[in-house]
DNA sequence: CGTATTTCTTGATTTTTGTCAAGTGGCAGA
DNA sequence: TCTGCCACTTGACAAAAATCAAGAAATACG
């Protein structure tokens, strides 16, 4: 199974080895240079990408600074979901952090798959479904953890996030300054 | 239309008057008693339940608190939503504030849907999408708004349920106590 | 290399929010 | 009607987190 394959696996579930390798054919390679966008806020998120090597941010702007939604490394998947899926203007960037290769599906191809692959419309509902469970999941970390434990919580689940990203997004990520971030982060170390 | 087809309507998206009184009358209505469960947290929700009259209040525990994770008030659907899809135990238990009212619809009949209405997966492709949207603006109000910011969205988009619901599960939901709801509510009056 | 820029840290201070404890008021049920 | 419970409020205080400002460290780049 290729790396793209693996990748489609994790998220839409097991699929059949044939229409794994017909649906990861239609997606394509690319590359962003660092600083580059994948996806503009206001136009319409296009495509749907896997990151293959490099970083994305996906931020919103607020009239005073940018809030980063999510960080997207190896293996993960990058779009505004809703703006992809109903087509709708995105509210959100996506900007590649470092110089970042993608595979990506355009929405004309994406729509193709529904007529090649029998279930996929059960395949997607399961994707859709995961990105649900994640957000409850961080919405509970919200309602129920401070910032320190909030940290923790993900410190845990991604220490390899904190070599190669400034902290400062991880810190807006998790609903917090740079200042509490990195005082939090002086205490685990001590 | 009857109202419980304007609540799948509402959800699920436009769908054919014939397949929506199909998917309708597969939803029986039952009763509630305030107090009473809906869900109970480590059980599988077999249920999707929409809301006729009265009130269901979603929570989780802690190790020392409750923690409200949704109102569903007329109109709103209630269930552990990746419990009943992927029939897992469910993290949350599901109550009755007041003697309630809902359709629900077990698995069985869930999955039955799926034999009668041809483009069925599309529909709750659409409604699991839905309720990521709103999860995502939802983490949004959190990464970007003070507790005081989060009342007054909250208070703008739901006046109705202040007169109805105990206000420490709204202040719950909304991630503070019910002792900084309170003087936010101060504020607001004087 | 060295310099410029960005990112991160630190301290002092203020603001926001939580905690604890006491009290008020309404409402349901005996 | 009385009683007891529950929800809400209020005050005093403590803790958490934000802000502002300065400086140190890391990184990018000519």
């Amino acid at each position: 199974m290729t790396a793209l394959e693996e990748y489609i696996n994790s998220f839409f579930g097991i699929i059949d080895p044939d229409e794994l390798a017909v649906i990861a054919d239609l997606f394509k390679k690319s590359s962003i240079r660092k600083g580059d966008y994948l996806v503009e806020s206001g136009k319409i998120c296009g495509q749907l990408s896997f990151v293959e090597t490099g970083l994305l941010r996906m931020f919103e702007m607020t009239k005073d600074k940018e809030i980063t939604q999510w960080i997207s490394a190896q293996g993960y998947f990058s779009a505004d979901l809703s703006s992809f899926l109903f087509e709708t203007p995105s509210r959100l960037s996506i900007q590649a952090i470092e110089d970042t290769e993608v595979y990506s599906i355009s929405k004309k191809d994406y729509l193709i798959i529904g007529e090649l692959v029998p279930n996929w419309h059960a395949l997607e509902k399961t994707f859709i479904l995961r990105c649900f469970i994640m957000l409850e999941q961080r919405i509970w970390t919200h309602l129920s953890m401070t910032a320190e434990e909030r940290y923790h919580a993900f410190f845990e689940n991604n220490k390899a996030l904190f070599n190669k990203v400034p902290l400062q997004y991880i810190a807006s990520m998790l609903g917090m300054t740079p200042e509490t971030f990195s005082r939090i982060r002086k205490k685990q170390v001590q």
